[in-house]
DNA sequence: TAAGGTTACGGCGATCGTAACGATC
DNA sequence: GATCGTTACGATCGCCGTAACCTTA
């Protein structure tokens, strides 16, 4: 057994199972992919892949339990490369971020702005999507960890753990109606209402709130971000509801605010990685500060 | 980078650093390993193993990230190895069990009864020792899987799962004087007392226990297993404290026994094995039936 | 017929073993 | 001086690329 060959059995399933496009990243000739695969297949004693014809289409039973053990190989020789590569670039290196507008909107500055302070030569790469694509970004090392709500805890084959808790809240402008009633989500129904797309910022539990009250209840206006949720309740669209952490300092001059938590359920923002990957200090240092930032805010 | 250079910082460490032992290891010529050594850490960029002089004397801060990678790649290896052995012997195989003497003894029985009726061809190496060797074990391979109290638990390389929970149990002869007290601590303090060895069957709980009335404490006798610890009883030499497994229905022929769970704690029985181990289809066979087992009997 | 996969062959590079040398206890 | 590690050199083995061939959409 070699590492090229175990190597090849990643590539060639993420080529889907196409051997010579497996072979053309690996920066060889198809046939020399066939033999090394045979000689694999020779070694073990059990075909990897199951065949029709020639051609492979998928994992048998044992290249199923070989193939993730595949994979923890790779997992580790590409730890190695990296914490050589931390060594030699000191306090150089990069940190590939994923996270949700909200977190990078309302959170992360202050914990960035104290970051870059301390470690001056460490490259961001922010990237913004719902917590669904972040935990898929992940699983495939696009990013190196991951800064949401929802779906992240609880895999397995990710380490997480829980930041801060928060909940939503209402806001309208301060001449708005509602503010003249008990703020009972029943009461809310008589306006539009703002919010989130589904898949972000725990959209789902204020809809599944509401749907309590009104069966067929949808959102007026949905938005994946606070900004243009706030903008369009500046314009008196209807009633915002959004995470507690969007409502700034300054939003006070245009609205009023109150916590719904009781009403639509608490949440709370994780951070997670990868379970075996090697993390190097910056990294560790970075997930510290930010526990540490938001502990003193929402602890 | 090669699994042979991989397999080579493996070996050197076990070896205690010495490269020569290293290579003839791995059957090979003893200038090899130095030369595969010299290709890696040029190849990395780092020197893994600090010198003194031209000899290996330990890691250096890389070497043991880099080491610890290497262990994972070296393990899936291994386990590549035994899915397809475990797939070519069907139902055949072994499993090496790492066990206290109680659990052995009082427990174990009934479970391997029922195990071998469905799981014939499986082999059976009980390897009895204190769970902290039990721990080491499964760290060396010697054993693949552990089942016992205390230290297991909570290690972050094992994957581990309580069984079930006991008690302390004293023993003594029906005509002793003892049965005419409270059965207070304190009361048995009177009398010589047997129980188990230090590392054994959560002795420290019941001497911590003694000790919180009498300082200075110490078992009168002490043995490594109940059978022992009964056969004296039985003669007469004290009271016993033993675990409550180890006392069988025609035990009650000879002594009286009560529990101690509320005087002493409550302990719990734990099974483990290394997280990152294959585990063959009839491994789980039998944890499961391990489980399943304690569950009727105790649950 | 094009695309995916296998097999045969020749060349080249990688690793090995021998052996001589250097360093350390 | 004995043990441990390094370096040089020639031989061998293994892997690659080319190319012809087979199989199936």
């Amino acid at each position: 057994m070699t590492l090229t060959q175990i190597k090849l059995l990643i590539e060639i399933y993420k080529s889907g199972f196409n051997l010579s496009e497996a072979t053309e990243k690996m920066h060889v000739v198809q046939s020399a992919g066939s033999r090394q695969l045979k000689l694999l297949e020779e070694e073990l004693g059990f075909p990897v892949f199951m065949r029709k014809g020639q051609r492979l289409i998928g994992f048998t039973q044992v290249g199923e339990k070989v193939f993730e053990q595949a994979k923890q190989i790779c997992m580790a020789e590409h730890n190695i490369k990296r914490i050589v590569e931390t060594m030699q670039s000191q306090d150089e290196g990069c940190i590939r971020l994923g996270t949700t507008h909200t977190q990078a909107r309302y959170i992360l500055p202050s914990v960035l702005e104290q970051f870059i302070l301390t470690h001056p030569k460490i490259k961001l790469h922010i990237e913004e999507s719902s917590p669904e694509n972040l935990y898929h970004f992940l699983k495939l090392d696009k990013i190196d960890v991951a800064i949401c709500s929802e779906l992240i805890s609880k895999q397995d084959d990710l380490v997480s753990g829980k930041a801060y808790n928060w909940e939503h809240v209402l806001i309208a402008p301060h001449h708005h109606p509602i503010w003249d009633t008990d703020l009972s989500l029943r009461n809310c129904l008589h306006f539009p209402i703002l919010s989130y797309m589904k898949g972000f910022t725990h959209s789902d539990k204020v809809l599944q709130a509401f749907r309590k009250i009104d069966e067929g209840f949808e959102f007026d206006i949905v938005a994946s971000d606070a900004d243009v949720i706030k903008t369009y309740v500046k314009k008196d669209f209807g009633l915002g509801v959004i995470a507690q952490m969007a409502f700034e300092e300054e939003d006070k001059q245009h609205f009023k605010c109150v916590p719904l938590g009781h009403q639509v359920g608490k949440s709370a923002t994780y951070y997670a990685h990868l379970s075996k990957r090697y993390l190097p200090p910056y990294l560790d240092d970075f997930i510290s500060l930010f526990l540490q930032t938001v502990l003193q805010r929402f602890g």
